[in-house]
DNA sequence: AATGAATGAGTTTTCATTCAT
DNA sequence: CATGAATGAAAACTCATTCAT
């Protein structure tokens, strides 16, 4: 059921010791994720990055064992950032009833997506595919978290819980995502979040032990 | 309502009308259709791509411009093979009733994101963002038929027959890419049809007018 | 009794279809093989090399996979030159007495390290330990060759010929070299021949069957 | 007589009298000494150095103006060494006759390349043109030593001592160490110390005034 | 004295692309 | 048209060395 797995582990190199290091890694990092976001993979070379950062490349160096390294680092960060704009979303919705739960769900989906959707779409076309698990994890924790939601309403009478919740995440994130890189500005269109909760409300009824 | 769109015009060489340079053309697309696939999109240089296909790096520049038209022609043949898919797949699918058209739906949409997934995702990485409404057009092709398909059924009666076909087809590609990226296998889980199914009827149900 | 020998087999490129390549690896390995010679292994870059040979860097990278690739080709080169030295100096020595005979291998073997000592050490110092046995080869032939020359004369009654013939390959080579370092002038020393014809005769006598 | 010799001083810094100072190169030393040995020129840099020193870069540079004079500090111990091995290996030599003796010298002599040789050659591949004299000291020293023992002999009657004594322990040395590049485990074989003397008497008894 | 973060010139190597044959 | 030798800008990465703390 898991994913194949094979991945080389991500060679980091030495963890700052300094304060000051701390602070370099941290403009490096946020140098190539702006560079990543604004002109893309191939403008994000080594040396763009340092000269962005302010920088030598030998600095660069100390701290990421290689590019791929670095993308992944950025990859982790972006991800943490997404998750943290989605719990921050989510913030009491346990209390709520099915219909106001879901739509805080699909703004709380939507809002994380709004993180950078260049950087994200940048990051899917540059990491190899070793490493793509890297801002899958997003999705994962998603998936995991509706999953642990249905699960606590057992009024919804799922035939396949654990099933849903897959085909919903991943179905409302590719949903997101193919309509932020064509036609970004539609995400702002109320009757997309409508046509959203109408499809999660529908896939829950459709999804029932008896249907 | 499209994405901004100055895509810079993709720079063909002759259009070969002769059937030799047919023929070679072919050979060319072909072989790095396969190093796509097989190895990613690093692994796709031209002069590799000429190694494979047997013929000089010289020839490769009489047919593309450069690397990039490669790569469009690639995922436009791609694109292509893809719709052939769709249609024969859903074949008679207008005198079903909705149900069993629904599951020729799925079924067909699974089958046509089953022609080369690695050429698939290797496209979607090296593809520059300029250039990725070309494999985007598979999508939006499907979407233009899914929107069809729903108008000529009123019974349904949708308060928003072109956004559901919109949210449907985003949903359902992205659902499917993503497993098939993440869990390969399960895409012949009969289980995973099932709930596709649930989830277009359960949308369409949630998508009423009255809802 | 032979090495340990688990060398990587060399990654040679393109070998040239075309005359015209060849004369252009030509130029390579000579543009290499004199900045080795008169500036050390260290001034021996490939943009350097490149740059000598008045070829552009791509261009040297046709030809050879690697700067290691490009030292054992000069390797190989230069230890044919010395076995064609060598032979030459060798012509007729069938015909002679054994001092006689000596005296021309002396001659011979002084001769063939006149070939480039410079080159001869750069390359022991830059060789990568897998590919010392590139330049090896010279004294192995000679050993070979001077096993062979032992044993068609039994009237020497050597206990053991084929040590023997070791002995004295390797104690000459190795003493010819260290005086080209140290004392390069010292090789036209007549007086240093004459020793060194005396180590031979003294060794063949002091290595016999009852000594 | 000498070789051209412009070599430029090998610039050391602080000579630390304190103790603490004195502890601190030869942690530096060694470790640099372990990695030349064991994983060769290249893996010697002088970070890698400092850490396996453990010690910080700073550090080293505060005892060693430059890489170079590591290296060489790093050949004037090896060498030190091996002539204390010799020395040991050669007590009470004097009081021989002239068979023992030789014997004796051969195992010295084998016995003082048997001290890191591959660090021995890791040096010789690393150390610049300038500074190979450092390890050559060695041979130096005993040719000295050789060429003593021979005028304390005068019963040998050898035309020329001095010559007889420098091809000697050049042709030794450069014997001992092409056998241990190339066949080390043969440096065991008795047969191999034999032929050895056999070498030294006959080569001594070929350099007579008369012959 | 010791530290270790920072430097940046310099190295190897790649690869899209051109053009003389 | 086809060939493939040649190009060279540019990329990733290394490592000896410095210097503020």
């Amino acid at each position: 059921m898991a994913a194949p797995a094979r991945k080389k582990p991500v060679k980091r190199r030495r963890s700052p010791i300094q304060s000051r290091g701390q602070a370099t890694v941290d403009v490096i990092v946020e140098a190539a994720a702006q560079i990543l976001a604004r002109q893309g993979p191939a403008a994000a070379t080594t040396n763009a990055v340092a000269a962005r950062a302010g920088v030598s490349i030998g600095t660069l160096y100390q701290y990421f064992a290689d590019r791929e390294a670095l993308l992944v680092e950025i990859g982790r960060r972006h991800v943490a950032e997404m998750q943290a704009v989605l719990a921050g979303a989510l913030a009491g919705i346990d209390g709520l009833d099915l219909p106001a739960a879901v739509d805080r769900l699909v703004a709380a989906i939507v809002a994380s997506h709004r993180v950078s959707p260049r950087l994200h779409q940048a990051l899917h076309q540059s990491l190899a595919r070793d490493h793509l698990d890297t801002i899958d994890a997003f999705e994962v924790a998603v998936e995991a978290m509706v999953r642990q939601a249905l699960a606590a309403r057992p009024e919804l009478d799922l035939a396949a819980p654990e099933l849903t919740a897959t085909v919903l995440v991943r179905g409302l994130g590719g949903l997101i995502r193919t309509t932020i890189r064509r036609e970004p500005e539609r995400l702002d269109d109320p009757a997309l979040a409508i046509a959203m909760r109408a499809m999660i409300l529908g896939t829950l009824a459709g999804s029932r032990r008896g249907a």
